[in-house]
DNA sequence: ACCTGAACACCGTTCAAGT
DNA sequence: ACCTGAACACCGTTCAAGT
């Protein structure tokens, strides 16, 4: 007699979302997930092959949010800012999902989806051939490293700003300390907005 | 009765380094490195207090072999490429230690090293506050996400191109079909002119 | 068909003991 | 002071069994 699913594919990167939110990433484990839906450790296998394909289903979850669709018609580099920023906006919702996305980008529906859009407002700008292969691989290298920086902080311990100047790095812990002073949204902002003027030629 | 250490913090990290080369990150373990130098498992807390100590000093022993030091006088922006090549390089080398950079680059003597050169090269350039922390923080997002993008490849399956095909993505799946036309070297090289050419304004 | 429970081969790490 | 060996609390995953 065949029992129901008792639960979705969406609801079970839902759970493995909590999980990572309330927990960080280290938290997230098979045993773990199945412990948020009330199932024995096993079940979750019934709806999943690995661990590999439960962090993809989470990566989807969170990108399944994620506005890929062209921005209004505007200058091509200010269209490209949106995308990037809306980048931003969701995974930084999700900050411990960010090494997921590292590791899962090359099989994510979303990244297809958002990279395809990138991709058109490129070839609209006139970038074609490795231009727009290196275009493309910049920016996304740019929203990786960034995002990384941005949420991988320092787990503990002091700041970059107090080593650096207990170990003689002057100029560097001057830097930290104006670092400071720049809001996380205006840094993003700023290191975006030179790719964008650099890929303008 | 005193035993002599019978190994060194050098030894130690070119051991668990001699294990990642060989079978990967995953296959960093405090077992295996313990292997690797003949001792058993707990004889290597001897010398670190746990694994992110260990990995601390694996991520020293491969910048060891990193030039900080600032190149001759010539243009700014050619004097920052040089150094971001010098990092590739060093870091190409093993390219399993790569996620183990982005977590420890915080406390990592050979990144505040390099780090210094590169703020006082943009001092030097006429970068200072809010723009020479931008600057800094720019740069190290594009080198940290190119060296992942480069090195953390599809782990398995079809790439990009083929997938983007199936899935209805056709001018990714164009540009993937491009992508494999394109040298590493010449994307990172052309991902990191684009911006140094934004740095440029 | 869905779920359970025990088991296996791994982890990092603590602790008490040996030389 | 350095090293060992057993043990603990975790992992992901396989397998045989229950309903």
């Amino acid at each position: 007699m065949p029992r129901p699913r008792s639960v979705s594919p969406a609801r079970l990167a839902a759970a493995a979302l909590a999980v990572i939110d309330r927990d960080g990433l280290a938290g997230l484990s098979m045993r773990a997930v199945a412990a948020e839906l009330g199932l024995t450790t096993m079940a979750v296998y019934r709806y999943v092959a690995d661990r590999d394909e439960l962090e993809a289903l989470v990566v989807e979850e969170v990108l399944r949010t994620l506005d890929s669709t062209p921005p209004a018609a505007q200058p091509w580099a200010e269209q490209l800012r949106i995308l990037v920023e809306r980048v931003r906006a969701t995974v930084g919702r999700h900050p411990g999902v960010v090494p997921l996305l590292v590791s899962h980008r090359h099989r994510s529906a979303g990244v297809l989806r958002w990279s395809e859009t990138v991709v058109g407002i490129l070839h609209g700008a006139g970038f074609d051939g490795t231009r727009r292969v290196i275009a493309l691989r910049g920016l996304l290298s740019y929203v990786i490293g960034a995002l990384q920086l941005e949420h991988l902080g320092p787990l503990a311990g002091p700041g970059t700003a107090t080593i650096a100047t207990l170990a003689g790095f002057p100029r560097l812990a001057e830097t930290g300390q104006e670092a400071g002073a720049v809001a996380p949204d205006d840094e993003f902002a700023g290191g975006l907005a030179i790719v964008l003027r650099g890929l303008a030629r």
